[in-house]
DNA sequence: TACAAACTGTCGTCAATGTGACAATTGGAA
DNA sequence: TTCCAATTGTCACATTGACGACAGTTTGTA
């Protein structure tokens, strides 16, 4: 990957584009790249941490496991942004599997980089603790979306979400999103067939089309209504 | 209130028992008492903040409200714990209402004073860091019990953590927690009649002991293993 | 003591949703 | 082209839990 590229799927992000210029570069020149193939595990619930990610291309999967085997997903991270700083932090465990969603490929910050960039530079400390800031309030919106949400605006927020990150990495605006009605159904603990009614109902309101493995997006402003809190 | 008091509940919290004494000693020293009457609040969604706080007596209820006007419960702060740092740090409004639960005692940091205990001495940012880190799991949590317990599971999950946080302020092991089946309800964002239902399957099982607005609880540790993921 | 407010216990009803089942469709690989 | 796995569309059925209703209980207060 051309470092070019690289260059412009970091800019897309927001806590990423407010770093000062110094310390933007700083922490891409000590990043590695990362491969990973579809479904490859890149840490474990529990694991000590080795490193700061950031999703360059393809999709991380964050989930957990019940004591059933039932997988719980949290979230999708989408290319450009930057995951993986608590347990870096706190020097916990990681709080969730992250697996690989399709071919997909990583910046990795080590941790023993990441340790000194926070200590040799304090400018850091504030810049990672408003990365925090963000997390805990993304946590609390999606708290928010479960608890008064119906399952119809859970999945009209969550199109309208890997929407809007399709739209920052790639500047072409086809709006297609592709992923299964199953995935969907994970992403918001409900069950392919409720989310297929659903589905049909919004394609029947021209708010989606419907594809095998694809839902081409008609109308965000829709979703967005369907899912005010 | 006694400065020996004060000093008793701050010390029960973890995060603030980790603070080296100066920094603590700093904190604590800069601190104003402020007093809350029940149902008084301490500050809505989309303030801009003027604090940091620490619950000291009573409760603090951290909640939302839909479009519809159902108030949407986060969570109950109990003393010793201390909260409103993240929109201090990244300057964006209040995330959430904050009503006194009964008549409630705080400490308050004022903003001024938080920013300047930031900038001036750069131990503290890792503790902020830490706090923050704190918060993120916490809220993990919280995600993970809404999307894999059972009410039942979810309600065993509150009255442990409501009774560890009451053992830690008073010695005392009465362990009776003082809270209407109504607020319960409101904690698990589901209603009163189920929870009635379930408290008296516990009751029956021995597990807690059911009074008027009031909750003893006789076996901690078959609640912990009735929520756990 | 008498009263009101808050709280609890319990029903029946109804909507939402998980689940198993099965057929049809699609896309990729042999 | 043929076949298989993944995905979608649809149904009937069972379960969960929200909600309104109403009676009974407890507590504080006049």
């Amino acid at each position: 990957m051309q470092s070019a590229d690289v260059n412009n799927i970091l800019k897309q992000n927001p806590w990423f584009a407010s770093l000062p210029e110094n310390l933007a570069k700083q922490l891409q020149q000590k990043c590695k790249i990362k491969h990973l193939n579809d479904k490859q595990i890149l840490h474990q619930k529990n694991d000590l941490a080795d490193g700061f990610y950031c999703v360059l291309t393809g999709l991380i999967r964050a989930s957990n496991f019940t004591l059933e085997g039932k997988e719980l997903v949290l979230t999708w991270i989408q290319p450009g942004n930057w995951f993986g700083e608590i347990s870096l932090i706190d020097g916990q465990p990681r709080t969730h599997d992250a697996h690989a969603e399709g071919a997909t490929t990583l910046l990795m910050c080590p941790k023993a980089v990441f340790d000194f960039l926070l200590s040799e530079n304090n400018q850091w400390q504030i810049h990672i603790m408003r990365l925090l800031c963000q997390r805990v309030r993304a946590t609390f919106s999606l708290i928010d979306e479960t608890g008064c949400l119906s399952l119809k605006g859970q999945l009209c927020k969550r199109l309208s979400l890997l929407h809007k990150g399709l739209e920052e990495q790639q500047h072409n605006k086809t709006a297609e999103l592709s992923i299964s009605q199953d995935a969907l159904a994970q992403l918001i603990h409900s069950s392919r067939q409720t989310v297929n009614k659903i589905l049909q109902s919004l394609q029947a309101d021209q708010v989606i089309k419907l594809h095998y493995g694809k839902i081409l997006i008609l109308n965000r402003l829709a979703l967005e209504k369907l899912s005010q809190i």
